[in-house]
DNA sequence: GTCTATATAGGGATAGAC
DNA sequence: GTCTATCCCTATATAGAC
């Protein structure tokens, strides 16, 4: 354990990932950055010597390692029908704040999208592929699964534009009971 | 017919949007704006005195106008099953593309969210509520329809999601299509 | 590892000629 | 109604002291 430093790595990533989902890759200014993680702009270059550009990268790479434990981890389960309620259950522990944003979502725009975009899409296909490959396991045709499961990704994704219009986050939480519904009965 | 200006107030309103659709309000530089419009920046402010929160609003409104024609209006007929079907189908003129894309979503960040969340909000209100009132009109009781309107709405914005990801409008169009079945049986 | 100070570019916005 | 030229400010990034 570094004693080092005043913030960790991943303490600092949790400060950044805020700016980034409420102000996007171009609306987050390294002023704003500086602010949250209580640093000075130019101790942010020690940390992330790219700038910007690192900032955000780590900031995706560490909500995506949250992605991993909550919503796809689950889906490696035994029984399928476990590993999907398990993963519904995941992605409201990743989508936690009062009004949950995604932060995938806030980076589709301008420079974000051309820096981050590709890897956002295949972080994508792996969720839906996963969730898609458990649905077959219960017995669903796998190009009926495939629709359900690109279906509820859909839904979460649109739930959580409801829930950052209306600033709340009753929409994504029933939008998990409705995917629990639909999927397992 | 005024003659005079080069492009329309529409036009202008044509060029400005899919900067602010990829690039979102902060990420919507004049000169793109410039470059899109083909005017100078010091004539883009004699068009849009308050600069870009003008032609940002104007672009909104611009984008309001579709909504109500193809989205909302439809909404209003006699015959609720109709009405519902118009304007489904009207979603599909509404988002256009081949990589189709909310402006209004695209506006949900930063100084966008700052300056014209609100009236989004409100316009997002009176879809679901012009909506759920059709639902309900086919005979679904009150509750239900309301949430069977906030979830086609969300379907909707969740897959313009996955069509920005993934650059296609297939998603739009299965959404459409599965919201008619959903909706009408 | 932190900071102040600074360099350089680009952003939004205006003046005023045509 | 359009433009060039300009202004001021903020944004990103770097230099170098501590």
């Amino acid at each position: 354990m570094p004693r080092t430093a005043q913030l960790s790595k991943t303490e600092r990533a949790q400060r950044l990932i805020p700016i980034f989902q409420h102000y996007g890759y171009d609306g987050a200014t390294l002023n704003k950055l500086a602010s949250a993680t209580e640093l000075s702009k130019a101790s942010l270059y020690h940390h992330y010597p790219k700038g910007k550009e690192d900032m955000a990268r780590h900031a995706l790479a560490y909500m995506g390692s949250l992605l991993q434990k909550h919503v796809l981890a689950p889906l490696s389960g035994p029984d399928p029908e476990q590993a999907i309620q398990n993963s519904l259950s995941g992605v409201l522990n990743y989508y936690n704040g009062d009004t949950p944003i995604c932060l995938m979502n806030s980076l589709m725009l301008g420079n974000g999208k051309t820096l981050f975009g590709k890897a956002i899409r295949e972080t994508v296909k792996v969720w839906a592929k996963l969730l898609s490959q458990n649905i077959a396991k219960t017995g669903i045709p796998v190009i009926e699964a495939q629709e359900i499961s690109s279906q509820t990704i859909e839904a979460i994704q649109g739930s959580l534009i409801l829930c950052r219009i209306h600033e709340t986050d009753t929409h994504l939480h029933d939008c998990i009971q409705n995917a629990r519904k639909n999927i397992l009965g």
